[in-house]
RNA sequence: GCUCGAGUGGUGGAAUUGGUAGACACGUUGGACUUAAAAUCCAAUGGACAUUAGUCCGUAUGGGUUCAAGUCCCAUCUCGAGUACCA
């Protein structure tokens, strides 16, 4: 009997969809266990072996939990909102969810052929209304809370307005926008309804803010730092200006020192957790005001404007400023700056405009600044201090502006130097000749008035203490964290359910949830720069009929505009984890039931690249549905781990640059290496014999070589190009000539990339699951290497695990059928099965499959040779199998006469006594190096160990008549004996 | 610049608490079977020297701790990922 893997796969992945072998139900007598894959945006170019890593990864975990008598959910579905849908309709015309749901469709297809036990009838997609309508009542229950930093959590809006209207705003303990007025009960009540809506907005956990955007004119978007290159957008380099936009944005501000907190609760990666906390950012210090001495602008006690405040960390050092920095955009800048200086700022601050914040942090060797001629001054001392400006310093962070400790902070010192500020030393004993010195704690205070001779932490104290005796500062903890921008200017995302009166925003009653996408003529923004939903006819609501009507019938007073805007990527996924819980529930966003029973996920699996995003928005989402009851748990995830990137490998040709009507000319891999040519004087006569005749300058033609990407399909194992195929996909190539090797291949040279289309290196699994199979691909992946590394990926290896599956196969069945038989099984049979169900329990613990791969390989190999043939053991190895290669384990115990899907078979449990030795191999070390073994019984004592040692012929043979200064030996080890 | 991670044969990688470096595969070489090929099986495979026995070198580099270091410590180099110069 064969193996045949193509009829096998294909049997029992329709018996799993018939059977609905891996649905999950919402109550069990077992215990839950929630599996959960980064769902991913179904891409035109359909799956690539990358994806799979970790859905196999997860695939196998919850396999093997069912085998440990779990109930396991494991669903899967696609984050199908996104750009290049959109991109496609701009290009097309055709209709994003069209592309949509032909790609999801591709995707579908090439997971089913994968094996996957994901649970169907739970998929969700984004795009599908049926599901954004639960995103849509997510942003009303934000916009309707606010956060109050008494009992720290979220509460409904009303509690907020009842303290309005018992004593207005005045003892509030908010996280609120900065600049909110102090108003009274009675001046609350006075206020009109749109001025009520405004401050409550101030308050709102989603609220509406200007806020700067990067803004193409040309292309009438917004763009993203990563989309502009030197100042002008990546695509078409049209110029971007910074311009001022009212658009949502999230107080997950409000949510960062939780969100700190939470990371010591949940088993995620050290780095993610050092990456999340790092862009919280999370600093203890105090912020200080500073008088700005300016006599032509008055007298500061009398303008507050004329008060410079900066966040700092080190207030200890407050008597080490000799100068302060604002950032060029700083709001006072202009305000300050003298007459003389002006030209300078202005160009200055024009020169700073032009450079990306990117740009700006890249280069730290370049410093500059300019004097604005201004000075403040010294809170204790009344010093004058110089205001500079200082493209290191920017107006996103803190107060946008920093008090400048040269001696204290390396960025200030090199500043300093640079423009010939004075240093001076304020701390004790230490030399700043070379550079500033920043280890707070072997700080002593010195040249500091009343902070003389304190450490760090009391000088600190103190600082605050007299500076809020001044009334001059304060201790504070700032976060780098900002609000979260909700808006966008796109189509294919989720309507706000928003309409607007009056200016202000009113949210639609959930009942009529959800607000579909209208459709559009055109994908782009409009003319006058609105978002693409500006050109929807059908886009206004009318408060009467509760449905969104026509824009004619805009009449503000029953019916009124719906909001352009579009909602982010990040939107729906940050909840959908717990819409897998019950996906079809019209009524609400999940049951109390399923929300109880599942209550979060306890291994989620997914790339390192959402550290900051996804992963940081969802936990937000997770405290404020927890703050407002609607979840159990404040940490979604439990567990999580990051899969790496698989790499692809890239192929190339060299080509040299050839006029019109002469063939182009391509290089065999070694004929022409790095930048030469390697000696070979066949080609260069037959290179001659070209030149000629087609009266080219050999030299010319060969300085003009450069690599050029083919696609890797045309490439064997060997490196060798498939030339006629070559000529076949490019026109360039068809009438090419080709310079190849003495034996006549033509060798294409290798780089590692990632994988990506434009790169022509992907490798798609369908072919590899036709030729060799699902479960030798699956195999393979976690062959490749440990689940959470980078590795390159190369077919070549895949007939290694193809072969152990066919070995695996011929344990159970030879030419003449089954060989299994009921005879008991013998003591190596077991120690070989009972050794490998130990090592893959661990394995799986550790999330080691690549290690575990081994181990079914090195069991096959000795049951082979022990011709094993026990039922008993065979069944056994099956179970063990399944999780990692499902179709042939199904084939397998089927076949040894079980009725039902192995995929709830009892693993096999772990009997260590199989394992006890009677004997040990010792090796036999002298000074550490490995000379000889030899074999001693495993209960010997030291002594007698030592005694068989030093009796040994090998021993004296190495001692050579010294005697060993020590003997080591530790027991069931080694022995090393030194001397 | 900062943060995190990683450097082991021709290749992917193994060595989980410091205890036999290179498991398991790929590739390569040789052999068996075959008219031939595929498939399968067997053997060899870190480097150098040595007929054999064996010896020496070897986990990016240089030091150190230890009876013993891929593993621990210090310094350096290289590569990768992230990044918002965060005061």
């Amino acid at each position: 009997m064969q193996y045949n893997f193509n009829e096998i796969e294909a049997k029992w992945q329709k018996y799993w969809a018939e059977n609905q072998t891996f649905k999950a139900e919402n109550n069990s007598d077992k215990e839950k266990f929630y599996v959960l894959d980064m769902f991913p945006y179904p891409s035109g170019a359909g799956l690539h072996v990358g994806h799979p890593l970790g859905y196999i990864a997860s695939d196998i975990y919850a396999r093997y939990k069912r085998h440990k008598g779990f109930n396991v959910m494991h669903p899967q579905g696609y984050d199908s909102f996104g750009l290049p849908a959109e991109q496609y309709a701009i290009q097309t015309g055709q209709h994003p969810a069209i592309t949509t749901a032909t790609n999801v469709k591709r995707y579908r297809e090439q997971l089913d052929k994968i094996g996957f036990s994901f649970d169907w009838s739970r998929e969700v997609r984004t795009s599908d209304p049926k599901y954004y309508k639960w995103t849509q009542w997510i942003f009303i229950q934000l916009f309707n809370s606010w956060y109050n930093k008494n009992t720290d959590k979220a509460e409904d809006i009303s509690t907020l307005i009842a303290v309005f209207e018992k004593e207005g705003n005045a003892t509030i303990n908010a996280v609120s926008d900065e600049d909110v007025a102090i108003f009274s009960s009675e001046e609350w009540k006075s206020f009109d309804s749109k001025k009520q809506q405004e401050v409550l907005l101030q308050y709102r956990l989603t609220y509406l803010a200007e806020t700067e955007v990067n803004w193409c004119p040309a292309l009438g978007t917004v763009l993203a730092n990563d989309e502009i290159v030197n100042g002008v957008s990546e695509r078409g380099g049209h110029p971007v200006v910074r311009k001022k936009m009212t658009q949502w944005s999230m107080r997950i501000s409000a949510y960062a020192q939780r969100l700190l907190d939470g990371l010591d609760k949940i088993d995620w990666p050290q780095p993610l957790k050092d990456s999340q906390t790092n862009w919280i950012g999370r600093s203890q210090g105090a912020s200080v005001k500073f008088r700005v001495q300016n006599s032509e602008l008055g007298v500061a006690s009398e303008n507050p404007s004329l008060f410079i405040e900066v966040f700092t960390t080190r207030p200890d050092t407050i008597f080490g400023v000799s100068f302060m920095t604002l950032a060029p955009e700083h709001d006072l800048v202009l305000q300050i700056t003298t007459p003389e200086q002006k030209a300078d700022v202005e160009a200055y601050i024009e020169a700073t405009a032009k450079r990306s914040e990117r740009d700006r942090m890249a280069d730290v060797k370049t410093i500059s600044g300019a004097f604005t001629g201004a000075y403040a001054e010294h809170p204790f001392s009344k010093e004058p201090i110089p205001i500079w400006i200082g493209d290191y310093v920017l107006a996103g962070y803190g107060t946008g502006a920093v008090m400048s400790v040269p001696c204290g902070d390396q960025r200030d010192y090199d500043f300093a130097k640079h423009f010939n500020i004075p240093i001076p030393n304020i701390f004790e004993g230490v030399d700043i000749s070379e550079e500033a010195f920043a280890d707070k704690d072997k700080t002593v205070i010195a040249n500091s008035d009343f902070l003389n001779g304190l450490k760090y932490k009391k000088a600190m104290k103190l600082a605050i203490y007299e500076l809020e005796k001044l009334g001059q500062g304060q201790g504070k903890i700032n976060y780098r964290l900002r609000d979260a921008v909700f808006s966008r200017q796109r189509y294919w995302g989720e309507p706000f359910p928003v309409y607007y009166v009056d200016g202000m925003p009113q949210m639609i009653a959930p009942e009529h949830l959800p607000i579909a996408l209208p459709e559009v003529e055109k994908y782009l923004p409009t003319e006058t720069g609105e978002p693409p939903l500006g050109n929807a006819e059908v886009w206004a609501w009318c408060t009467k009929e509760n449905k969104v009507v026509p824009n004619s019938e805009i009449n503000n007073t029953c019916t009124f505009p719906l909001e352009l805007n579009t909602m982010p990527g990040w939107a729906g996924s940050s909840q959908y984890f717990n819409r897998y819980m019950d996906p079809h529930n019209e009524n609400e966003i999940f049951s109390k039931e399923a929300i109880n029973y599942w209550q979060d996920v306890d291994l989620y699996i997914g790339g390192s690249e959402h550290a900051t995003g996804h992963l940081l928005y969802s936990r937000f989402w997770q405290k404020f549905m927890f703050d407002r009851g609607f979840v159990p748990k404040d940490e979604f995830a439990k567990k999580l781990i990051n899969q790496g990137m698989i790499t692809g490998t890239s192929a190339f040709v060299y080509e040299a640059l050839t006029p019109e009507n002469v063939p182009n000319v391509y290089f065999s891999a070694e004929v022409f290496t790095q930048d030469d040519f390697v000696e070979s004087p066949e080609h260069w006569t037959e290179l001659e014999e070209f030149c000629n005749k087609y009266g080219l300058n050999k030299k010319e033609l060969t300085s003009t070589i450069r690599s050029i990407h083919i696609d890797v399909s045309f490439v064997d194992n060997q490196s060798s190009i498939d030339i006629d195929a070559l000529r076949k996909w490019r026109e360039e190539f068809s009438e090419a000539k080709f310079f190849c090797e003495n034996d006549g291949k033509m060798l294409a040279h290798h780089e590692v990339e990632k994988m990506s289309k434009s790169k022509y290196n992907v490798v798609n699994p369908d072919e590899i699951c036709e030729e060799y199979g699902a479960d030798s691909l699956r195999l393979y992946e976690m062959f490749l290497g440990p689940l959470e590394q980078s590795k390159p990926w190369n077919t070549a290896g895949i007939t290694g695990t193809h072969s152990f599956l066919k070995k695996l196969w011929r344990l159970y069945f030879d030419d003449n059928g089954a060989k299994f038989t009921n005879a008991e099984p013998t003591k190596d049979n077991l120690k070989t099965l009972h050794k490998t169900i130990k090592k893959v329990e661990e394995d799986i613990a550790n999330f080691s499959f690549n290690t575990s791969v081994s181990t079914f390989m090195i069991c096959v190999n000795e049951l082979s040779s022990q011709k094993c043939t026990s039922k008993s053991v065979l069944e056994s190895l099956a179970i063990l199998v399944s999780p990692y290669a499902p179709h042939i384990a199904e084939e397998l115990w089927s076949q040894l006469g079980n009725a039902e899907s192995i995929s709830t078979a009892p693993f096999p449990a772990f009997d260590a006594s199989h394992l006890v030795e009677s004997s040990k191999e010792y090796p036999i070390s002298f000074n550490g190096k490995m000379r000889f073994k030899l074999e001693l019984p495993m209960d010997f004592s030291k002594d007698q160990i030592e005694e068989a040692v030093m009796a040994h012929e090998k021993t004296a043979q190495q001692l050579q008549g010294r005697t060993p200064k020590k003997v080591i030996i530790v027991p069931g080890k080694i022995v090393n004996i030194v001397g």
